[in-house]
RNA sequence: GGGCAAUUAACUCAGCUGGGAGAGUGUCUUCUUGACGUGGAGAAAGUCAGCGGUUCGAGUCCGUUAUUGCCCACCA
């Protein structure tokens, strides 16, 4: 098949995808003579867009689960979706309202059936957009996690840990959107810093006579004041202790007490303590044996307790009237300008109120113990390992996991209350009697459970749990978790001890960490900046293989990546480059006869690319194994654009292109060879190129897919005529250098000559490459004795080139050059003298590197005699 | 308040366990040789943030300062 002149890619990602997954290459099997290499896929939102951040997410993954499986390994990628439990909600109530439908008028039942339509259409988007980036997902396996294996996973573990006592219901400071009207955990509160006010307030004893004053960001919460705090070694306050304060409007008279939560120099040093409506509060609350008053609804609004001048006002507007009404009384102080965090919801960014009620709780402590030790044990490793900081902190700290939502899109909490006898009923099948007094009226509870709950389950419920199914005995536990730094608490901290409590395993052996992609000044892509970049569009324009290639060249574990314009151009030139070397291969190799290249007499160059591809092998390989991928794709783009095609093909064409039919075979086979190595190495980078040049390879196998990856050879039997080549490139750049620096046009053929530094008689062997590289018409090889008058002379590593120019040699110019090459020559002299003549170095250092060192200095000093020498015989003249 | 990272060429970043400063882009010169002008060849360009220490030797290890970014905590 003719390859096109350019590379198109759109011409044949598609089907090459299509063909993949027709044919199954993406499905594993469970092989017990192979070993198994596992990665779930960190499932993204069903309402979700794919966007660069899961672009680079999963070229990742599939870069290396393609590795795996050229390696051998029974390697699966799992993959599926989340039901993203509130993020969905919050979207299909948006979708409502431009109906202008209320969630509570429609119901739990319709609105369910709203939200499977919703998935039904649009959760498969995102899957569709994953394959278009090439992800060799097996999708045989593909999951949600609202599907009937992993809900059964949900129930089980729930009923599990309510009998274990490790989930509880209890009534408790939680952080509360008043948008969403929901419950949050700890985790899903995103903090800002906001410009307010500290107002001061001053409360009267009841007869009027002492006041005391305090300051507070929340005016609107002292409806529901039950004490004022100070701190108990506070000699101002000493004598307030035990007497009580009024608060007006409500008029409750509340006690002074003394805790040492409050800090003496903050403020006044008085707290006002509002336990329904702060955690500090409520906890000081519990010490003191406070009434709780809440004095807020579910929407934000103030309630009967507030009173009837407040109730039914916005927590907002309340504190205006707070604030105003405080001053017709005369109890306000002051009002002072003030900058604090105020914790927003993670999804709807109204402000959370931190509010006591009633809701579902996992007890942390038993379970972030194990979390802690297999990641201290090293059994459970963090790449890169300074994000096991931030997971200790965080799990050293950890406080009970509020896993209710007050929402209808989710798992549905497995627990019945009898309405006859009060019966709790926690179990996976829904009853159908009380098993207490059998009555029949029960009543589920109506949370749903916090969709972080499912996904802290993926990487076994995807896999079988609890039942111990063949794929769940064979890909458990998985190998590498890869996700952003951004999740780690919410979700990498909760599979951890999810599954070494439920499996008693751990859930993956590494986790790879990475950033954000960021635009080309650095900052975060968002839809609100418009500086996003749809992953789509890009694999439109320039293929998925240059959006992957762009995302992994470079990146660094746990490093943010920039993503900019230029950089693409030159990964999709890159690409280009491979195109047309392969081209160039395939057009040479067409009717030839390829031979075995281990059995034919192979030349300099060929030795020397083949060492080339030898030692990149051996670093590549090394670099995807402890997942370097940014280095490893740089190596790569290296060894393929400067030594494969700017020095192995260019060696290759006077061979092409000349007569010796056997010499001709022989390249033609290196080069494919080589090429065929390269398209092995390139595609866990760039599948579709790879493939699709392989298809058009002759002798390919049925898919590269599946081909072997290359195998370092141990022997490096070509380094001695590598190390050949790698003076004939110092000769031939020597000679390049003097052409540009002498403006000498290229089509001027030059006389040589040229004195080796070493391996002549190999090097005279080669010299059609310096002929045709260094564009010569004759090469003369000269030895020590013979001098020259009017040329250019060269001096390098390796060797002397000598070029008459006629007229054209300036004998002045000539000089200065030969001095400034000298000035370097001499530059380094010192340096290696300097160091040989340091006592220490000599005592100390390895014996090998002196001896380097000295190969070094006599190599320059002998340069640097022929450079003086040189001039000499032109100052003669 | 606590922690983490970054600081290397004009720009974006590599530089693994200490042993002669690298790449890409951009800039400048130059080249229509039969893979590729999305290309080839060549060049200029860096007190490796500052200071101190360890070492025969530090971009690399330690301490410290500065600047920037991020995370956690949340004293009302």
């Amino acid at each position: 098949m003719e390859m096109a002149k350019t590379y198109e890619p759109s011409v044949f990602e598609k089907d090459l995808y299509h063909w993949w997954e027709k044919e199954g290459f993406f499905t594993p099997s469970v092989d017990s003579k192979k070993e198994p290499f596992t990665i779930v896929i960190p499932p993204p939102n069903i309402t979700g867009q794919l966007h660069m951040g899961h672009a680079l997410d999963e070229s990742i993954q599939d870069c290396i689960i393609r590795f795996k499986r050229m390696q051998g390994y029974s390697a699966l990628w799992l993959p599926g979706t989340d039901h993203a439990s509130i993020a969905t909600e919050v979207k299909i109530v948006e979708q409502l309202a431009k109906e202008g439908i209320d969630k509570y008028q429609l119901g739990r039942e319709k609105f369910l059936e709203r939200a499977w339509a919703w998935k039904a259409q649009y959760g498969g988007r995102i899957v569709e957009q994953l394959k278009c980036l090439g992800s060799s997902c097996d999708w045989s396996r593909e999951a949600f996690t609202m599907d009937e294996r992993c809900s059964k996973a949900v129930k089980h573990v729930f009923v599990k840990l309510y009998n274990e006592g490790l989930i509880y219901q209890g009534d408790r400071i939680i952080n509360w959107c008043p948008e969403c009207q929901t419950a949050l955990s700890d985790a899903e509160v995103d903090y800002q810093e906001q410009a307010s006010h500290f107002w001061h307030f001053k409360y009267f004893t009841p007869d009027g006579k002492t006041e005391v004053v305090f300051a507070t960001t929340r005016p609107e919460t002292m409806l529901g004041d039950t004490a004022i705090a100070v701190n108990p070694d506070d000699e101002r306050y000493k004598n307030l202790v035990g007497k009580t304060v009024v608060v007006p409007f409500v008029n409750r008279e509340i006690p002074v007490i003394a805790d040492s939560y409050v800090e003496k120099d903050f403020g006044t040093g008085v707290v006002k303590i509002t336990p329904a409506h702060d955690p500090n509060d409520f906890e000081v609350g519990l010490r003191h044996n406070l009434p709780v008053i809440r004095v807020m609804n579910d929407d934000g609004t103030m309630n009967k307790l507030a009173g009837k001048d407040y109730e039914g006002l916005d927590r907002y507007a309340a504190r205006k009237k707070i604030v105003a009404e405080m001053e017709k009384i005369g109890q306000l102080v002051k009002i002072e300008d003030y900058s604090h965090n105020v914790g927003e919801c993670y999804r709807c960014h109204t402000t959370v109120e931190p509010i006591v009620s009633k809701q579902w709780f996992v007890k942390m402590k038993p379970l972030a113990e194990r979390a802690i030790q297999v990641v201290k044990d090293g059994e459970v490793n963090f790449v890169p390992k300074r994000f096991e900081k931030i997971y200790f902190n965080w799990m050293e700290n950890i406080k009970d996991w509020c896993i209710s939502r007050q929402l209808w899109w989710g798992h549905r909490i497995p627990v019945w209350y009898c309405q006859d006898c009060g019966e709790v009923i926690c179990q996976e099948d829904t009853p159908h009697e009380c098993p207490k007094c059998n009555s029949k009226k029960l009543k589920q509870d109506d949370d749903v459970l916090d969709t972080w709950f499912s996904s802290a389950l993926w990487p076994f419920s995807t896999l079988g749990y609890p039942e111990e199914t063949p794929d769940f005995k064979y890909f458990f536990p998985t190998n590498v978790l890869v996700t952003g730094y951004d999740i780690i608490f919410f979700w990498v901290a909760r599979m951890i001890f999810s599954s070494l409590h439920h499996t008693g395993k751990i859930p993956f052996k590494e986790v790879l960490i990475h950033g954000i992609v960021r635009d080309a000044q650095g900052r975060k892509m968002s839809k609100s900046l418009g500086n996003g970049i749809d992953p789509l569009e890009f694999i439109d324009k320039y293929g998925a293989d240059t959006l992957r290639f762009s995302l992994l060249n470079g990146v660094s574990s746990g490093g943010d990546i920039r993503f900019s314009a230029d950089k693409v151009e030159g990964n999709r030139n890159f690409m280009n480059k491979i195109w047309n070397a392969s081209r160039f291969v395939l057009m040479n190799s067409e009717g030839k006869q390829l031979v075995d290249i281990s059995k034919c007499k192979l030349s300099v160059a060929d030795k020397w690319i083949l060492d080339k591809l030898n030692c990149v092998i051996k670093e590549v390989t090394a670099n995807l194994e402890n997942y370097e991928l940014g280095v490893a794709a740089n190596k790569l783009y290296d060894f393929v654009w400067s030594e494969f095609c700017d020095w192995y093909i260019e060696f290759s064409k006077p061979v092409l292109y000349g007569t010796d039919e056997e010499a001709r075979t022989v390249t033609v086979s290196v080069l494919n060879y080589c090429l065929d190595k390269i398209l092995k190495l390139l595609h866990p980078f760039v599948p579709f190129i790879t493939e699709s040049i392989y298809q058009n390879m002759p002798n390919h196998e049925r898919t590269i897919m599946l081909a072997q990856y290359p195998v370092f050879d141990k022997k490096s039997i070509y380094k001695d005529d590598a190390e050949t080549l790698d003076l004939i490139k110092e000769i031939i750049k020597s000679v390049r250098n003097a052409r540009a620096e002498y403006g000498v046009a290229p089509s001027k053929r030059l006389h040589l000559y040229i004195r080796p530094a070493a391996k002549q008689k190999q090097i005279e062997q080669s010299s059609i490459y310096i002929e045709k590289l260094a564009g010569a018409e004759e090469i003369t090889f000269v030895g020590k004795d013979v001098s020259f008058e009017k040329v250019v002379s060269l001096v390098s590593a390796g060797g002397e080139v000598f070029i008459p120019m006629g007229e054209l040699v300036d004998k002045q110019k000539e000089i200065a050059r030969l001095e400034k090459e000298a000035a370097d020559v001499k530059s380094e002299i010192a340096r290696a003298e300097g160091k040989l003549g340091n006592k220490g170095f000599v005592e100390k250092a390895p014996a090998k590197l002196i001896e380097q060192e000295k190969e070094k200095l006599a190599k320059y000093k002998e340069m640097l005699a022929k450079l003086n020498g040189r001039m000499e015989e032109l100052k003669n003249l």
